[in-house]
DNA sequence: TCACAAACGAGAGCACTGCTCTCGCGGATA
DNA sequence: TATCCGCGAGAGCAGTGCTCTCGTTTGTGA
């Protein structure tokens, strides 16, 4: 704490916080295509104009909601998954570690339980990119946390090798250098697979596409968990 | 050809035709987020009111244009399939039938080819629902075509079968019963896993969550392609 | 062929938006 | 203590979706 210097400081970083919070809560009723700055400082009982001490342009506040959106994903996901490793989780083994396999579904099915729970920031990460563009430094590293649990998990399971062309290898063994991942460039490739089948599931539920055929969308979720955790071998 | 009314209902049409296509264009330059109606009845060189004549609201003509591009999307993934039937496609069987395996890869190469060269098209359909709620009744029948087109083409392969609960089973098979598929429940909920990773993986590339990793995303593509049409059986 | 009604485009206007700029106030800093 | 800098208020600009009114055009039914 006050690693950072100032009252002052404090001050602004709690003040910035309550603009989100705001901002988050008139996401749920609005959506983020309806989130406007004036509203917010409204509810806030705040000149407009003071918002662009703290952001300086709506996209600036639709990023900040976007790294905290994902972060929070991320927290869900690693708290399902720390669980189910305590034996909390169901269809633990109680006598030791949980099975891969199972800590697998349960970050898949707490993923998709985070999304339903918060459909408006889901769909702000994982929707169309709604700014110009989202500035790629920011958020690349809290976006990385599923994905990067998704492969520790298949790791401790030591899934199946594929044969992957030349290309895609040396894109996924630099991807393997720089986050020292423990998995030949074959498995993590089907681990990329499962991951974006995950988020093709949850937005396509969300997103309605699936309204005439498997709406609501739980005992295909879990199909398709399941389909996918055999598919990368666990 | 007319068999509506009148002469003025053509007009009509071909105004509504003139909106959209401008809309188009100015939807490649701004994304979905700014189009414009004013915008585009400056092109048009009319004024703005005019346009209600024609769509009643801004998100009227935002519907208009998804329809449209759920049906070139479509028509793209259909165009595909029958070419390779003709034995034009590659790798197609040059004395028979083309085999439903390259049938399948070949839409799925289409659909991606259409969705990159068309992406804020693409947004607009499985990005974030934009409009409050799009209409349902409209879109569904024209956004269909991929999925049951996938869903033929496994017809003809003969999909493996899967075990699936009770639940899903009884949504698949009034989906069944609803489309005349020739298929039992657990292969279609395996073309299901199938498709939500098709678009899993095109959303992924097309909205830059594949950067830090498998980007640019052919070869992932083609992996990932690949590796459904094994799951399914093909 | 003609009169009428329906459809049409123009323009003004309303309420709203993001964003900028200027202006005083007041607490933290030197 | 004197000063400076961060802060919020308020006005204002350009732009938006959408509505309403008002002449004009135009196709159509008699």
């Amino acid at each position: 704490m006050n690693a950072g210097r100032t009252a002052r400081d404090r001050a602004r970083a709690e003040v910035a916080q309550e603009i989100k919070d705001e901002a988050r809560r008139h996401l749920v009723t609005e959506g983020a295509h309806g989130l406007s700055l004036r509203a917010v400082s409204r509810s806030l009982g705040v000149a407009s104009s003071a918002l662009y001490r703290y952001f300086p342009s709506r996209d600036d506040l639709l990023t900040a909601l976007i790294i905290d959106a994902y972060d929070a994903m991320g927290a869900a996901a690693e708290h399902a998954d720390s669980e189910i490793r305590k034996g909390r989780g169901k269809s633990a083994d109680s006598t030791g570690e949980a099975e891969p396999r199972d800590r697998w579904l349960a970050v898949c099915r707490a993923v998709r339980t985070w999304a339903v729970n918060h459909r408006h920031e889901y769909e702000l990460i994982y929707g169309s990119p709604v700014p110009g563009y989202e500035a790629p430094k920011d958020t690349v590293a809290p976006a990385t946390r599923v994905p990067l649990l998704l492969t520790a998990i298949a790791t401790a399971g030591k899934v199946e090798d594929s044969s992957i062309g030349h290309g895609l290898r040396s894109q996924l063994s630099s991807v393997i250098g720089m986050n020292s991942i423990d998995l030949p460039p074959g498995a993590l490739a089907r681990v990329m697979v499962a991951w974006t089948q995950l988020f093709g599931v949850i937005s396509f539920e969300l997103f309605g596409q699936l309204v005439g055929s498997a709406d609501p969308a739980d005992d295909f979720f879990d199909f398709s968990a399941a389909a996918m955790a055999d598919f990368v071998g666990l």
